[in-house]
DNA sequence: CATCTGCAAACTGTCAACAGTCTGAAGTCA
DNA sequence: TGACTTCAGACTGTTGACAGTTTGCAGATG
């Protein structure tokens, strides 16, 4: 929760990426929704620093696409439109494919254990599980391939679309009760792909594991268009 | 050139866009070379603006790998090394094949009459054409694809490498004098493999558009290591 | 002559204040 | 009553200033 130790003293990170970090925090984890209005001088007021730091913030997330900024209205919340959907699955699928092809020559001892690390708590927690720890543990194991991959630049577009494929597995795993018991075979199946050590395996591997996860939640017409 | 008029009255853009402008221009043609460092103030003074938007623009181009902003210290241009001429390479691979399916079906005459314009320049300017020139009508081309693909995400991501591509074509012109006769037809192969309307043709030719790119440069070993 | 110490200049991180712009509501008029 | 105008409030874009940190050089010391 707080990386810096209780904010006194000289900070040893920046009160930016202090506030980067709260912000990030409050997008995965639903506090902030899509539509809401980031005011300044709130936010300043809300975390004890001023609008510099706060703006800083404010203009890596909308490099990342997770809020929009007007000129002279303000920062909101992206809104995520069934055309929105439809792009962060097939750039996911586009750079996950890749991820995954050189992991699979690139894997580590330490990789495969937090593989199976999480692998055993998917199998552990089937049954009864909350939504929002699914997701946690979803999202982890992709980080994993995304580590594995060593490629800067592919985690840093992973990085820019990550919160909102949390939005949008939370979604499905709220709308399909059956999350809990499809997640670890799933994964279990690309975790063997990818340790085979064949880069063609792990591609067909990747691009059928999301596909299966977008036609699921294309199905429900939650996602506002436009 | 000026996108905004003369800087006079009150800016129809924001200072801070005209200041990303101004250095994304300065990375492409390489006026800014890889290791400089970007001083706040004397940016400041040279644009005649103060040194929000200044540090406005740095923070974008942080995010997006152009430089690198390390506390205290100051921002500077990255220095590209052979690992990052694979990173560039393979990221624009997994996108450019996803954007030219799309664009695909989905091209209009208008896309299609600016191909041809692009091409036209090529084929006139064989033989006698700057390496930098050249450089900017290759970009033109690929930029209209992202266009007509219409993925926000897409876009973005494409224009957080561009510049970097510049930098990697300008570096091929310089070493393969040839750069003036393969232009030509290798981008007229890509228009009618696009024009075509097939997707997977439009991948196929895509693919083997850019590994051609990739290992004639990669033949040099020009760009440092570590 | 080499090494260490101390200082000064420059720069970054942060803050507070000013000016211009947009929004929404109160007030006016047909 | 309904639509248009006006205005106050809030917020953003921008600026200049202050404090802390880093770097490089000059001088002292062995």
């Amino acid at each position: 929760m707080d990386s810096n130790g209780t904010r006194n003293g000289p900070p040893r990170t920046s009160l930016a990426d202090y506030v980067l970090e709260v912000l990030r925090e409050r997008l995965a984890t639903g506090v902030l929704q899509p539509g809401d209005h980031l005011a300044e001088p709130e936010l300043a007021e809300d975390l004890q620093v001023s609008r510099g730091p706060v703006r800083e913030a404010l203009l890596t997330l909308q490099a990342e696409g997770q809020i929009e900024i007007r000129r002279h209205r303000g920062a909101f919340v992206s809104v995520l439109t069934s055309d929105d959907v439809e792009e962060v699955h097939t750039l996911r699928e586009a750079i996950e494919v890749l991820a995954a092809e050189r992991a699979a020559t690139r894997l580590t001892a330490e990789h495969i254990a937090r593989f199976d690390d999480i692998l055993e708590a998917m199998k552990v927690t089937s049954g009864s599980v909350q939504p929002q720890e699914a997701v946690r543990l979803d999202l982890s194991f992709h980080d994993v391939i995304y580590e594995a991959a060593d490629h800067l630049r592919l985690a840093r577009v992973w990085q820019s679309i990550r919160s909102q494929v949390s939005f949008f597995l939370y979604t499905r795993n709220v709308n399909f009760p059956d999350f809990p018991t499809v997640g670890f075979p799933e994964h279990k199946e690309l975790r063997d792909a990818l340790c085979s050590g064949d880069p063609l395996r792990a591609r067909q591997a990747t691009a059928d594991h999301l596909s299966g996860a977008y036609t699921r939640l294309s199905q429900l017409d939650l996602p506002p268009r436009t």
